[in-house]
DNA sequence: ACCTGAACACCGTTCAAGT
DNA sequence: ACCTGAACACCGTTCAAGT
């Protein structure tokens, strides 16, 4: 559907490269950095050039949240001759891989309806993949969303520790930082807490994701 | 430890004022309404005057989801004559009851790390509960970081499909503005997704989230 | 110690104008 | 159709001053 007219004097820009730039600035200086004049600087125009690819900044958080989902619904996870198990925990396993090396882009993810066609993807493929492991229809859906909730929540959860920007620290040092952390925690006042606290400096590590993870696959596998 | 010197003129506010302007303002106007210069005005005094009680506007607000979960970590579930089962779910209906009360503030609940006192109160009462349930100190402590997750998750996911500021609608009308969205899938490219609406529909229902919480807890049950 | 007025360096968004 | 300059109504935060 080609609009009518004549087709202006140039479009200098694409939606794609005021995503990119975007994801660079989040990525770079956090929440604060990625604002509508930060973009149109770093792509080169006027703020308000910005309103002729977006409606309002809303909807250049929406795209973006969407393309990051996107980007995630591919890989090993499509391989119908694996167990279904491990197709899940492929695909959990990537969009976290994917999510966290855009800790400013993540903490975005929540923000908003989960309602765009990627989203929808992702429900879909998840939907399919249970149904095929012989999971009921009704039970697949809301196991697809448990399993959503879970991912996307463990993922916000892990990018919400950090707190500036910049990219993530390897798995190694976070850890060691939250076990510094938990170490001041009271013994007096909270005995169980302080004694689990080397358990729970590795909260955010792949292996207690996993963990989680097929302990809700425990409760949903239909055999 | 009270400061020397002269007490100063007067102190006419106080943080739990301050917080509890924020959190009207929340409920009311949504993120936007909630800056630091509308709680001033809200409580009558100089935009400024609020750095007296807080550092920065991210003070106000951690102190803000701090409150939330505190005023979620009491009831029916300290009873420890019934079931670990039914206690756990009276923590998590009444967390949802709480956060969803209020959508602005429920939103800003995974925006920084969750390791203020309340948090860490809210860890310690599910240790011990489950703990005392058998499950292993290790596998309690996994468990525990398991059931935040999913209901800080759920309760997060559900906020966000709100969109403008005010109170939550009834569940009946929210489920409702969710089939027709729903009705909107393209059954060509969408099959599983366009035949399970009538389930995804109500995702955001009680039921559905003791759904969801009762496989994770077949997942955990040491029995 | 606590509060104020004024200012600084930002925002998102709109509007009229240019090509 | 697309972009610009200028402006509007906001932000969070700081500083010097008042009591």
């Amino acid at each position: 559907m080609a609009t009518r007219g004549r087709p202006g004097p140039r479009r200098t820009l694409s939606e794609d490269e005021i995503l990119d730039a975007a994801l660079v600035l989040l990525d770079e200086g956090g929440p604060a950095a990625a604002s509508i004049r930060g973009i149109a600087a770093k792509v080169g125009v006027a703020p308000n050039a910005v309103y002729t690819y977006f409606p309002d900044k809303g909807a250049v958080v929406r795209a973006l949240v969407e393309k990051l989902l996107g980007e995630a619904d591919a890989g090993e996870f499509a391989d119908e001759g694996k167990p279904w198990r491990d197709r899940v925990e492929a695909l959990a396993v990537e969009l976290r891989r994917r999510l966290v090396a855009h800790p400013g882009a993540a903490a975005l993810l929540m923000s908003g309806p989960m309602d765009g066609p990627r989203a929808t993807a992702l429900n879909e493929r998840l939907l399919d993949l249970l149904i095929g492991a012989g999971v009921e229809p009704a039970d697949a859906a809301r196991a697809t969303y448990l399993l959503i909730v879970y991912v996307l929540g463990a993922i916000a959860l892990e990018v919400a520790d950090e707190t500036g920007p910049g990219p993530l620290p390897p798995e190694d040092d976070r850890v060691a930082r939250r076990r510094a952390g938990f170490a001041q925690i009271p013994a007096e006042v909270f005995p169980r807490s302080a004694a689990a606290a080397p358990t729970m400096s590795r909260y955010i590590t792949t292996d207690q994701y996993l963990w989680g993870l097929h302990r809700l696959l425990d409760g949903i596998d239909p055999t």
